[in-house]
DNA sequence: ATAGAGCGTCACAGATATTTCATAAATAAC
DNA sequence: GTTATTTATGAAATATCTGTGACGCTCTAT
């Protein structure tokens, strides 16, 4: 299994090396940013990024700045280091998605629990890694499929596809947001082979691929009934 | 739609009552207990709970013992407070499953702060992106529209169209507008066509079509009575 | 080397949406 | 009231989008 992964961001890098020491004693992987603009490029070159550990005071971009651009696009949880305790800046940490707000100087346990439980919540963590809506079932733990119980083969593109349909369960889908999230950021293809996944996978999941909503002039919408 | 339920849990009537005031202010419903058995029992017996705020220190359970008891069964977010910044009750809380500990005394601001994070995250808040007005709900993230609740089909340049009115409610707009709004700047086409798709807009509406009204000689206005 | 799986591309048919057009109805100006 | 202009409507013509099967490329296991 996969180490979970962390990005710290942080233009001090005796912090970052502390931060990642103590992440690391916990088995997670550790990426590391100086700076915002390296931050965004790290994260969005990167797949699978659990987290992110910000610093609020940082060159080029700060910490404000890289939640801002990232919450855009996504839902990863971001956790928010401090200097000071104060209480204006956590507030406009909250409104913008922070999940988490850790004032410097902290303690390394305070914070190792805290990714812990924000994990956790994610669940993004060895255990409750399983997604599950209306009959179908996906382990991403193991990387299986079931659907009523019987368990089906996916190859890995649908695997990635449907786990990122239930994932936005109601939420329409335009097919650049799909490719955005499915391929790479950058994949410069044919928008039309996300309609070929989706036939094979409606073909593969059987009558829950009614699930698979068309929207005409749009994209796609996965909704259970 | 229905107000989110909290339940607050604190022994002093005192802080619950500040704590109530607070969070009605942000419209949500709050429920309270004095001690963690009074506490489970609400909390059992009301559905739909969307978040626990728990004292720690309490008469026959304490905050500890609710939490753990309520995690045998539910995953409902939980918010401790606790008197003292103590640093291992804050770990022992993670471990718990706890979602968030706010040590007394705390800011109003951050209470109501953290309490809106933390439901955005469980995604049991609706997101802004509704528009509702007169018995017409556009949902943009589902991109569905309801009118007296019941669901209608629109096209892709009929929804953008509806959107385009109601955010424009009580604003006369000229045909012109309307082109360079829903369809491109530099759409090259007859704006009669607009007239067309008013009118499969209104009929699709049903009685509601008439808050689209015609402004001759120039243009429509969306408009409730 | 070969077969097979996974993936992306393409073309075509069918489905659906959009636009245009002709005509009827409504409104304003005189 | 009559005329000129504007809008509503239904139907037909276009345009656009999606579903699908086929094909080729790449990578892997044999």
């Amino acid at each position: 299994m996969e180490k979970i992964k962390i990005l710290v961001v942080d233009d001090e890098s005796r912090m970052r090396k502390l931060v990642r020491d103590f992440l690391v004693r916990e088995d997670y992987e550790v990426l590391e940013a100086g700076d915002g603009e390296a931050a965004l490029d790290i994260f969005y070159k990167e797949k699978n990024i659990a987290l992110l550990i910000l610093d609020v005071m940082m060159p080029k971009l700060n910490g404000w700045e890289v939640c801002r651009e990232i919450r855009e696009t996504s839902k990863v949880p971001i956790i928010m280091l401090t200097a000071k305790g104060d209480e204006e800046d956590e507030l406009t940490g909250f409104d913008l998605g922070v999940d988490e707000y850790i004032s410097k100087p902290f303690s390394p346990k305070i914070l190792v629990a805290r990714v812990g439980a924000i994990l956790r919540r994610s669940g993004k963590t060895e255990e409750g890694n399983i997604l599950s809506m209306g009959g179908i079932v996906i382990d991403r733990t193991a990387h299986t499929v079931t659907v009523d119980g019987r368990q089906i083969d996916l190859s890995f593109k649908e695997f990635e596809l449907l786990t990122y349909f239930l994932e936005n369960e109601g939420i329409a889908l335009s097919r650049e947001k799909i490719l955005n999230h499915v391929w790479n950021y950058d994949y410069f293809g044919d928008a039309r082979t996300i309609d070929t996944h989706v036939k094979k996978l409606r073909a593969k999941i059987g009558e829950k691929g009614e699930y698979i909503k068309t929207i005409w002039g749009m994209g796609y919408k996965f909704e259970v009934e």
